[in-house]
DNA sequence: CCGATGAATATTGTATACAGAATACCGACC
DNA sequence: GGTCGGTATTCTGTATACAATATTCATCGG
């Protein structure tokens, strides 16, 4: 099955890689035309999905003066993360009884992000993939598409986090307590602990922000 | 203060004005070049504000195929309905105590509501402004532009449902609890029957869709 | 009569062109 | 030397052009 995708999406993926690789730093301005060249694309692709990355929060829309990479600002992380928090609790809920072969997929990737040292990138993306794997089961498909979205807001915060204070996650002792209660099937604390899993995360990466 | 709004901000609106007004029925082709003709403007701010609206559920968009407008289906109206319930309630939550003049305005509203007799779209605009002006103080301005987004979806299945049930709705008896609710500074009672408030909703929808 | 096949048409996705606004640069004046 | 004003350039927002793909319709064969 060969699949075609619009260019606009691999443009969209793109930015966002370069904006993670920190190749477009906070506040930066982001023209299309430059972007086009870079790519090899013409503009139109490119400012479709400059105006989605846009309305997605990750970059800013002025009229008449272009797109630029949002600053990072504690506000946005604690109302993104209030949301998320959420949405992921409430799809977290939504999802039945998670089998044990999945709680078994939780702790391998907790496994390995205990062994991962350094490699922000590689940090971030295990933990998120933690989260995707953790609710896979929601069967409210468009809840589980607006979590993945909007994923990209946090994935900004946490990387600066990371690389600046030099520090990893602690997140896998957070991890094991709520799959541990998953596994006693105890709903009402596994919820719990995941709420004060993403409480504590985003208090950490707020007090760092304004520090 | 004059303010140049973008070209595909206004076609934007324009395109979900003609969804509502029943113009642009479910499943109905959108054809970007007819749009810009009609609307006198070029393809490009059209296809930007379709993309837009098919990033937000509205339409559907399949790769060389173009769009339509998205068809009317339960599923769609409880996932999209479980979402919005859940945000709305954290706006409400986030909200500190409600002033007593947001109290009045929301006795307003209703009142205005319930005397609305077969002007359906006023009757939703209603039922959407009493629950903005419910949750106006709502600190996470992120989340209340979300919610406001978000409402595009049930908009159109309230719209179809009151239209063909002709039935006009119950909400402001419901409405009314809870405004008495938070009367008595009660959170826990008028976070209860906000969330039933929705429930009910959702499943009247749902139960009419799946006649 | 029905289905398949092909050309003609229509429509999308992308590229380029153009006009107006915003920014930067530069000189003159205080 | 600093600041104001004007001009030139850059860049955005929009329009148009082009190529490739999907759809439609008609014709042909079974």
């Amino acid at each position: 099955m060969i699949t075609r995708t619009p260019l606009r999406d691999q443009v969209y993926h793109a930015v966002l890689a370069r904006i993670y690789r920190g190749d477009l730093p906070p506040a930066r301005r982001v023209r299309d035309t430059d972007l086009a060249t870079q790519l090899g694309v013409s503009r139109t692709p490119v400012r479709e999905a400059l105006l989605r990355l846009a309305r997605e929060g990750v970059l800013e829309a002025d009229m008449g003066r272009g797109f630029s990479v949002r600053p990072l600002e504690a506000a946005e992380m604690r109302e993104s993360g209030a949301i998320l928090s959420t949405l992921e609790r409430l799809a977290l809920d939504l999802s039945g009884d998670i089998p044990p072969e999945r709680l078994a997929r939780l702790g391998e990737i907790d496994r390995e992000l205990a062994a991962t040292r350094g490699d922000v990138d590689r940090c971030i993306d295990l933990d998120e993939e933690w989260h995707r794997t953790l609710l896979e089961g929601c069967p409210n498909l468009r809840l589980r598409a607006m979590i993945s979205t909007l994923w990209q807001v946090p994935r900004r915060y946490m990387r600066a986090f990371l690389r600046e204070a030099g520090r990893v996650s602690l997140s896998t002792q957070h991890h094991a307590r709520i799959i541990e209660a998953l596994r006693r099937n105890d709903r009402e604390a596994a919820m719990q602990r995941f709420s004060h899993h993403w409480h504590r995360g985003i208090d950490e990466l707020g007090a760092w922000i304004e520090r």
